[in-house]
DNA sequence: AGCTCTTATGAATCATTGA
DNA sequence: GTCAATGATTCATAAGAGC
């Protein structure tokens, strides 16, 4: 195992390894928060190894086991992935992964639908451009710690003006006003004199890449929005494994902890996670197995550092960990 | 069994009955588009006929087997569902059913997401609204019948915007432009001179359009009146099945049929498939159950016509059923 | 007609109460 | 004890009303 130097960054721990057995060295009931993006199956074979879509279970399995072991009886595990096609096929292997989490001991909570706004172009005979991933929520029991107002959304103008008409009449009318009297609307007086000025999310996840970003995105040829049809992609995104936009962890992160708590991303990769949980003041941890991958990591998290740095080989326990006392 | 009169409609065969039996009498290989949305599981409406989650999938798969039996070889299955939740937890009766039909022989060749515009209100300590549901495609084989043109959108102002751009510059430079070399810009050529006035869709469907017009960016908030004739089956169906909007099956049915293809919805409830495939001058046929949804689906779908249609039950074998010759 | 404003309500979920 | 019914919570959008 290999503690990457991070320059005695208080907030981070970043280990080049196998995250199977990196994790061996991580406390039980540890950690708040576990948000990954794993490899796809077959699709990143030329950076993973490639993992066959019939073996994926099995090879999570022992992972995610030990995610099991480390998480706090209040944490979330919360698991990013889409099935590719193989033979035009959809493939079952992360339905069979969920149940087999289920079987784990795992709970399954939720299922998120994030719509991705930069997905890859394309357009085939017997199927459209895939817009959209799974985000499973898992926990340890029902009970968990969750900060919904953290998340809170600007609502519609509709529903805002709603409110406000309400409210105006709720001065006017009695008190315990009804529209309809059919029982279902029957209190408004939380409607009336609650907070409405922020509205909480749905289900659906969607983060819209700011109209600058988007040009951006095509000068440099990365990351191109999500109505171009015809292009073919090479673009520098596609070398690196697994980008997920920063927005889906940081939306996560907030959601489910608090400043201080400790954030593990088992697949790092080009330390998304990592970055958002650091500038979020919360803790991290992140395993890699690929050393270009480190670098790519140490960069984006010393952003604004001028130093230089190097990775050191360390043998470590876990008396050694910073965070875990 | 019992075909229920529609005064001689051509297009158009409604019967009352269990579907697992009615569909007996259907003819192999003689549909074009299944499309439906079965009752979902509800443990606690058991005594309302609802289906308990354990034993879903068996419930399900003796219809299904039929409905392998009746698609043409080029046909499709389009299968709306979503998971109810059972002490705070994902029921997985949804991903077993997935691989149970994969069992029978059905290939599965794609999920689509539908964003539900209408989804119920509501927010709970561990849980946010839930605005999706699943929409499984399914086949009988790689090959089928899929209409991709006439399903076509409007692009959205940014990608508009793009290709203006592209083109502005494609004059300027060189015949053969291409900004990178990277590959990126490989068919270059065709984006600036081919026709991008449309765009094809995605698998993440949010339905906005009425008749051909916007499919509104996410971020847009659409106008569809999607819900005009829901709203006024609702008060009396609301308590027992499912109302589906009308733009879903409308997709459906563009997508994989043309004009006088044969349309299936086995749980026909308020009647919104045959509407809409009547409407698009497809044959449909329509199994119900429940005599109150009879009279639902007539009346929607004789409306503009004012006699008042009578139900009589019938004896009838396959050679009398008017399409099938 | 084409706006804006108003109002009803939806395949929901969970805790509590009652049988 | 189990199981079913009731009540509380909540927001995007369609349809109708008003101008």
């Amino acid at each position: 195992m290999s503690l990457v130097d991070l320059k005695n960054e208080p907030l981070v721990q970043l280990y080049l390894g196998n995250n199977k057995e990196e994790i061996l060295n991580v406390p039980d009931n540890s950690v708040d928060l576990i948000v990954t993006s794993p490899p796809y199956s077959n699709q990143r074979k030329v950076t993973y190894g490639g993992i066959a879509e019939g073996s994926y279970v099995e090879w999570f399995l022992p992972l995610s086991a030990q995610l099991l072991r480390v998480l706090k009886p209040t944490g979330t595990f919360i698991l990013n992935i889409k099935e590719n096609t193989v033979e035009k096929e959809r493939n079952t292997y992360v339905i069979e992964l969920v149940l087999a989490l289920r079987r784990q001991g795992w709970f399954w909570t939720e299922e998120f639908v994030w719509i991705k706004s930069n997905a890859s172009p394309g357009k085939w005979p017997t199927r459209f451009r895939d817009a959209w991933e799974h985000v499973f929520q898992f926990n340890k029991s029902q009970k968990f710690n969750m900060y919904q107002d953290a998340v809170k959304v600007e609502p519609s103008e509709a529903y805002k003006k709603q409110i406000a008409n309400l409210k105006k009449r709720s001065q006017l009318d009695a008190p315990g006003y009804n529209s309809t009297g059919s029982g279902f609307h029957v209190n408004l007086h939380n409607l009336v004199n609650g907070d409405r000025s922020l509205a909480f999310p749905s289900n659906v996840l969607k983060f819209p890449l700011p109209d600058e970003e988007v040009f951006k995105a095509w000068e440099e040829n990365s990351n191109y929005p999500d109505n171009v049809l015809e292009l073919s992609v090479a673009s520098s995104a596609r070398k690196h494994s697994a980008v997920f936009p920063e927005s889906l962890p940081e939306w996560f992160i907030k959601l489910f902890t608090v400043e201080g708590d400790i954030v593990l991303d088992p697949f790092a990769g080009s330390g998304t996670t990592l970055k958002m949980a650091k500038l979020m003041s919360r803790k991290c941890i992140g395993f890699e197995i690929v050393p270009e991958y480190i670098q790519v990591i140490k960069d984006r998290l010393l952003e604004g550092r001028s130093e230089s740095l190097a990775m050191r080989n360390d043998k470590l326990d876990v008396n050694q960990r910073g965070f875990f006392k």
